[in-house]
DNA sequence: TCGTAAATAT
DNA sequence: CATATTTACG
C-alpha cells in the first residue's frame, strides 16, 4: 500500500555540481498542503544519487550515454513508437536511437532538452536493463533523478491536475519514452503524491493538536480551552516515555555525548514528533534553523562543531514551533548533516566555536 | 487517450 | 518478498 518509488521527491542534489546544500531548499520542506501543485523538495538519499552519478558523472553534454553495459552486445533494437511525432522538438533527441542489448545491460540514450529556464543543460540518461527480454523487446525504464527530474517538471508546467501523459512526454522532448511508459510513471507519482500530501495533512493536523496542546498546558491547568484539552486526551496517547527516550537531536554541541537533548527542553517536551498513524516515529522530522534537525530516528546523534547561542535559539523558537512536522517519504532520509550546517549559517546562525572539553 | 487495476518482472 | 513497471481493460 505504501510502496512508492524512492524517485518521487522532486528535486535530486547534484553532486558532481557542487554542494548538495545548494540544492536543498529548506523552505520547501515546509511547505503546506495548501500548496497544491508543489511537492516538498527533499533529499534524496545518496546511496541512491550515487548509482546514477557513477554512470553519468563526469559528461557535462554528454548526448550520448554510452555507460555501459558489459562486453556482451549481441543485438541492439532500435524501438519505434508512436511517440516519434514529438520527435519535433529536438532533432539531435529525434535522431537518438534506443538501443537495447539483448544480453547484459541495455542502454537507452535520452537526451537533454534545452530547459526553457535556461537552466544549464544537463545531460539525461536511463538505462534501460532486462535480462531477459528475449522474444519481447519491452524494456523497463530506468527513471533516473534526471529522467524524472524533466517528468516533474513538465508536470508541474502543465499543472498536476492538467497533466497528461501525451503533453508531458511532449514537454519532456524524450524520444524513446512511450506515452505508456509516461502514463506509468505518472500513476505512480499521482499516487505518491496523493499520499504524500495525506501524511502531510495528518502531521500537520497533529503538529495543530499539539500546539494547542501546549497552549492548553500554558494555560496553567485552568482548562479554559476546552475543546484544546479534550482533542489532546482524546487523541492522543499520553506521552510516559522521556522525550530523549524517542526523539533525539541530529546535532549536539561538541562536547556533549550523542542523543543528549541540545535543543530547548520545551520545545522537546511539548512538541515531539506528532504520533502519525502509519509512520514511524523516526520517519518524521522538522528542520531548526539554530538547532539543527531534529528527528524522531533514534541512535547516535553525529557531533559537529556547531553550538547555537542562546539568543539564536530563542530568536528562532517561536518559527520552529509554527513548522509542522513533516513525515519522510519512504526511502528518504533527512538531510544530511552537512545540509543542516550550510543552512544554518545561511540562515545567519552564528556558528559559535566549539568549545574543546 | 486516460485512468485504474491486475499482472509481472526485478 | 517488496515493489517498480508493464499490460490489460473500461
Amino acid at each position: 500500500m505504501e510502496s512508492y518509488s524512492t524517485i518521487f521527491n522532486g528535486e535530486f542534489p547534484d553532486f558532481s555540481e557542487g554542494s548538495l546544500l545548494e540544492s536543498i531548499d529548506f523552505d520547501d520542506l515546509f511547505v503546506s498542503i495548501d500548496d497544491e501543485d508543489v511537492l516538498p523538495n527533499l533529499e534524496m538519499d545518496p546511496e541512491i544519487l550515487a548509482e546514477f552519478s557513477v554512470s553519468g558523472s563526469g559528461g557535462e553534454e554528454s548526448d550520448v550515454n554510452t555507460s555501459v553495459s558489459n562486453e556482451k552486445v549481441e543485438d541492439s533494437i532500435h524501438r519505434k513508437d508512436e511517440e516519434d511525432k514529438f520527435s519535433g522538438l529536438d532533432s539531435s533527441l529525434s535522431t537518438r536511437v534506443e538501443e537495447i542489448v539483448s544480453k547484459r545491460d541495455e542502454s537507452v540514450v535520452v537526451n537533454p532538452v534545452p530547459n526553457k529556464d535556461g537552466e544549464k543543460g544537463r545531460k539525461s540518461a536511463a538505462h534501460a536493463k532486462n535480462s531477459n527480454n528475449q522474444g519481447k523487446r519491452k524494456v523497463k525504464v530506468d527513471w533516473t533523478p534526471e529522467l524524472h527530474r524533466r517528468f516533474v517538471q513538465a508536470v508541474e508546467q502543465l499543472g498536476v491536475d492538467k497533466a497528461v501523459p501525451s503533453r508531458i512526454l511532449e514537454l519532456m522532448g524524450i524520444d524513446c519514452l512511450t506515452r505508456h511508459n509516461i502514463a506509468s510513471h505518472l500513476q505512480k507519482y499521482r499516487s505518491h503524491r496523493k499520499h504524500l500530501l495525506a501524511r502531510e495533512a495528518e502531521a500537520a493536523n497533529w503538529s495543530q493538536r499539539r500546539q494547542m496542546y501546549g497552549a492548553a498546558a500554558a494555560g496553567g491547568g485552568c482548562k479554559r480551552d476546552i475543546s484544546a484539552w479534550h482533542a489532546l486526551t482524546m487523541g492522543f496517547p499520553p506521552i510516559t516515555h522521556p522525550m530523549h527516550h524517542q526523539f533525539r537531536p541530529l546535532h549536539v554541541p561538541n562536547g556533549l555525548t550523542p542523543g543528549t537533548p541540545c535543543f530547548p527542553q520545551p520545545l522537546a517536551t511539548r512538541f515531539p514528533a506528532p504520533p502519525v498513524p502509519g509512520i514511524p516515529p523516526h520517519a518524521m522530522y522538522k528542520v531548526d534553523p539554530s538547532i539543527g534537525l531534529l528527528t524522531g530516528q533514534p541512535g547516535p546523534s553525529p557531533l559537529f562543531d556547531f553550538h547555537p547561542s542562546k539568543e539564536s535559539v530563542d530568536a528562532v523558537i517561536g518559527d520552529v514551533l509554527s513548522k509542522p512536522w513533516l513525515p519522510l517519504p519512504l526511502g528518504l532520509k533527512a538531510p544530511a548533516t552537512d545540509s543542516v550546517l550550510v543552512e544554518l549559517q545561511k540562515q545567519g546562525v552564528p556558528k559559535i566555536p566549539p568549545t574543546r572539553a
